[in-house]
RNA sequence: GGGCGGUUAGCUCAGUUGGUUAGAGCGCCUGCCUUACAAGCAGGAAGUCGGGGGUUCGAGUCCCUCACUGCCCA
């Protein structure tokens, strides 16, 4: 006996257990294969900050990743989901920080070794909040591989690609302008800086000549800077400064004197003309000292206040001393004006600090032969993109990249492993920490203070979760992963970023067989599908300042998980950012409670069955369901629905299209399966009869299928409604199901054979004959409960269908008495279309003012179509040019148009006369 | 400045290679507590597909152009 459900469905009663019943039961582990699989489905979950906790983003990502991981493991495929979680150097450190300046301190003060021991116990204690929020979400990942990027076995991985790299000539070290973070205190990438438009001035400052002869007046929009200038250039063309060339200015505010140069990079169009070069602190004035070969001035310390190089500057941070150097100059009438500018000015990613662009010696990668093959990649097809015009984003981005900075100025990563000989000052990168130095054999050796970039080391794992650089059966059974599904946000942090380093680090993994592996086959993962923004209601970017972040956790406590996944696989068309509503997750709420209430009424008739002893055989996860042979039409149209139903949500989702899957399920379960087949089916499931008697045969039969196809919907949904369907599918077993979890049955996929068109067909043409019996009892306001007669007028072999169905069409449409007629009806109370007409008797009060607008607007609109149909066929281009089933279609809907307006001009008709009467 | 999108019903969005009367959910209107479900049932209203031009027998769909709007990069 399938156990009791309460009658309104609560999610919050059944999710919790599942969520944790599928962790314990271990049901989504996989063990590394023993022989090669053919097709594994891999995928990395993309790891989350460690400090972070659950957002919308993350919810959609992660639904989406378990749509599909739990799809392709119900279609029998070996299906693996990898978890995770990164270190977030920057982000982890910082609220690490925090929590030490509350008693007080200072990670200086605490010291290194200390500090990064308060980190991993800040990570031991917090550090796993981020997936047990995704536990919740029933992410159906195999958390036995569980990764940390900060994880032994990952360190050794990341020390390993460093030396190789470092080896191969791909990394080096020297002192360039970098993003630096004066915050942070520590350089960041380019991609790590957001640039902003912002309004400030331009300042017009005058440098005299020192022979006294006259002054260069050159802009600058930060005058702060002019501390480190080396020189002054002009453009080679600009006559206004040629009698200048090779001149020696004296530098305000300095002892110094420096020479005008002239270099292409002055615009004669802009400002004055004349560019004050600063090599320390901009990169383009870098650029131009390279040229020069100019000496650099770094005239700000870590964290931009001014140095000792700025003399009595020295101390104030960088806009106060702005002020003071503006004051200073305009004192010494050298500050010849200031303009209103725009200017873009960039800050950092995490902290939102104006970046420093400041002189340091860092470690960079050349990354140009990583970006050559990983652009090859992508123009052969070994990656492909969804949506597909990302790959355009990405070539842009990959043909104009810059080296990057790997080196990072902090404490908790992974260490940079080279070590600093005090001797030598030479430079040892090796993999165990060295004891003398390579170069000149000294032991006094100290290991480089930065660590490495986090994006280092999580554009390794597709690899490095698989256990490189050891060559392990998991690497041989799992890469290249299938596909990745993140959002654009991180396109070239990562993505870009794993293409380059998996393409450069796995070419020279040999395959399986021992074989050289190719190109195609070094890829981190075979597509990339990337998904939408979630935004709010309101279609804004959801952010804690303006305060309309919607917290996933709050809302799936609200709707239930399954509505919230639902509403957003609903809303997941590739390429629009998706406005959470809900309004539309209580709209998914109340499709799961429907589903809820048809199981309801479903183990009600498994009780009646059984009392009448009566026993019913549940046929479970089979491949094909069995028409009997005296299936009804009711039979082979649910089940064609249900077919064609499994085709259209397994194309739908090997192409991401998650919308167009949740539509085909919701369409079917709600307008197919409940409001058509259960309510037609009551009809039939009558055991009060004698065993064996044709009545409860019959009612066997339709509970037997009933069972079959909800069944299968239920296996159809499940990896969109996990708990719902792993709820019920228990329950229909009554807790004592085939499998341990509907997630280990297979996926509804009954080939194009079991479509039967013409069960569809006749079906939908009973359908369209009950809803216009409603539909006229609506406009004679017949009363709810109140029974009808009808008469009809059809075409033979339709009349005959209409005449075997006379029980379910009166049962359906409130009818009492139906009559064939053989001729058409009168026209009194009568409607219809080309293939049938109906009239009702016992019609109540009618609105004639009302029915007749409406009848006469629809009239015009069938009068505009069959127009707009005659005008095509009259054309003989159309008729020659057009392929001829179009030209067949046009011919049957005016023949269809024409009908209908005969109809309905019968109907305004007997209005008339009803009315005249 | 360079690049990529978007504009379809009151709201949020679909609309495959051009082809019948452009769809869905929510909302709205009307009537129903019909014993699975009022988180429901039944019926209904609602769009000159951003403007203009072009290609075509035929354009929401292809091309040009304008307007508005979003994002990415510099």
């Amino acid at each position: 006996m399938p156990r009791e459900l309460p009658k309104a469905y609560d999610p919050t009663a059944i999710e919790d257990r599942w969520a944790e019943y599928w962790v314990r039961e271990r049901l989504f582990e996989v063990p590394t294969p023993a022989a090669p699989v053919s097709n594994p489905f891999v995928m990395l979950l993309p790891p989350p900050n460690v400090t972070g906790r659950l957002h919308m983003g993350h919810m959609l990502n992660q639904t989406e990743m378990d749509i599909l991981t739990r799809w392709h493991r119900m279609r029998g495929e070996l299906a693996l989901w990898v978890p995770g979680t990164d270190h977030a150097g920057i982000a982890t450190q910082m609220m690490v920080e925090r929590q030490v300046a509350k008693e007080g301190k200072t990670r200086q003060q605490l010291g290194r070794e200390a500090f990064v021991e308060r980190v991993w116990e800040w990570k031991r204690e917090y550090g796993g909040a981020i997936l047990d929020q995704m536990k919740r979400l029933g992410a159906s990942v195999d958390w036995s591989r569980e990764y940390f990027t900060m994880d032994e076995r990952l360190s050794v991985a990341v020390k390993e690609a460093f030396v190789r790299l470092h080896e191969q000539g791909l990394i080096y070290r020297g002192a360039y302008i970098v993003n630096w973070c004066p915050r942070c205190q520590t350089a960041i990438s380019d991609l790590e800086v957001a640039h902003e438009e912002q309004a400030g001035k331009l300042y017009e400052i005058r440098y005299p000549l020192a022979d006294g002869s006259g002054s260069i007046t050159i802009a600058t929009t930060r005058p702060e800077t002019m501390l480190g200038d080396v020189a002054v250039v002009v453009n080679p063309t600009d006559a206004r400064y040629a009698r200048m060339h090779g001149k020696k200015l004296r530098l305000p505010l300095t002892a110094r004197e420096i020479p005008v140069l002239t270099d292409e990079w002055a615009n004669p169009e802009f400002g004055t003309g004349a560019v004050k070069v600063t090599p320390a602190h901009d990169p383009n004035d870098f650029a131009i000292a390279e040229r020069h070969k100019l000496p650099s001035i770094v005239v700000m310390d870590e964290t931009a206040h001014m140095n000792d190089a700025a003399g009595s500057y020295a101390g104030l941070d960088r806009y106060q001393a702005r002020k003071r150097i503006l004051a200073d100059l305009e004192q010494q009438d050298l500050l010849a004006g200031v303009k209103d500018h725009v200017n873009s000015i960039g800050k950092c990613d995490r902290c939102k600090t104006v970046v420093e662009p400041r002189l340091s010696t860092q470690w960079f990668i050349k990354i140009q032969p990583l970006a050559d093959k990983a652009i090859e990649a992508v123009e052969t097809g070994a990656i492909r993109f969804t949506p597909e015009q990302y790959k355009k984003t990405y070539f842009e981005w990959m043909n104009n990249i810059h080296d990057w900075c790997i080196s990072r100025q902090l404490w908790w990563g992974h260490r940079i492993p080279a070590w600093h000989c005090a001797d030598c000052r030479e430079i040892t990168v090796a993999r165990e920490t060295p004891k003398v130095c390579a170069h000149c054999g000294s032991a006094k050796l100290t290991q480089e203070t930065d660590v490495l970039d986090t994006w280092f080391s999580s554009g390794l794992l597709p690899f490095t979760v698989f256990g490189w650089p050891a060559q392990t059966a998991d690497l041989a059974a799992f890469y290249p992963t299938q596909v990745l599904v993140t959002g654009f946000d991180i396109l070239f942090f990562w993505v870009a970023r794993m293409i380059m380093l998996g393409c450069h680090f796995m070419l020279d993994v040999p395959m399986p067989d021992g074989s050289k592996r190719a190109l195609a086959d070094s890829v981190p993962f075979r597509e990339v599908y990337i998904h939408a923004l979630v935004r709010d209601a309101d279609r804004q970017k959801m952010s804690k300042t303006k305060g309309n972040v919607i917290d996933p956790i709050d809302i799936i406590q609200r709707f239930g998980t399954d509505a919230v996944r639902f509403t957003l696989a609903s809303m997941a068309s590739p390429g629009t950012d998706i406005a959470f509503s809900e309004a539309r997750t209580e709209g998914y709420r109340a499709f799961a409670n429907k589903i809820w209430n048809a199981a309801r009424f479903i183990f009600m008739q498994m009780e009646r069955a059984k009392e009448a002893a009566v026993s019913i055989e549940l046929h479970p996860i089979q491949k094909a369901i069995v028409v009997p042979g005296n299936a009804s039409r009711e039979m082979k149209w649910i089940l064609s629905r249900l077919s064609t139903t499994a085709l259209e949500v397994n194309r739908a989702l090997a192409g991401y299209r998650f919308d167009e899957a949740a539509n085909h399920i919701y369409r079917f379960f709600w307008g197919d399966f409940c409001d058509w087949y259960l309510e037609g089916i009551k009809l039939y499931l009558d055991f009060s009869g004698t065993a064996e008697s044709p009545q409860q045969t019959t009612a066997i039969a339709a509970l037997t299928m009933l069972l079959s196809i909800f069944e299968a919907a239920l296996r159809l949904l499940s990896p969109f409604m996990p708990f719902l369907t792993e709820e019920i599918w228990h329950a229909l077993y009554d807790g004592n199901p085939p499998l341990n979890s509907i997630a280990l049955a297979n996926y509804p996929d009954f080939g194009l054979s079991a479509v039967d068109m013409n069960a569809e067909g006749t079906m939908s043409m009973l359908h369209s004959f009950v809803m216009t019996i409603r539909s006229l009892r609506k406009d004679y306001k017949v009363p709810e409960k109140q029974l009808v007669s009808i008469a009809f007028h059809s075409h033979n072999q339709l009349a005959e269908i209409f005449q075997q169905e006379t029980e379910w069409i009166k049962r359906r449409a409130k009818v009492k008495a139906m009559k064939r007629t053989v001729t058409l009806p009168s026209g009194t109370n009568s409607r219809g279309n080309v293939n049938f007409s109906i009239e009702i008797h016992d019609v109540g009060q009618i609105d004639p003012v009302a029915l007749r607008e409406r009848l006469q607007k629809e009239l015009v609109m069938y009068q505009r179509a069959a127009q707009s149909s005659t005008n095509q066929l009259d054309n003989s281009a159309f008729v020659s040019k057009a392929p001829p089933e179009v030209v067949e279609l046009m011919r049957r809907h005016k023949e269809e148009m024409t009908s209908l307006i005969e109809k309905t001009r019968a109907a305004i008709d007997s209005l008339d006369a009803v009315g005249s009467r």
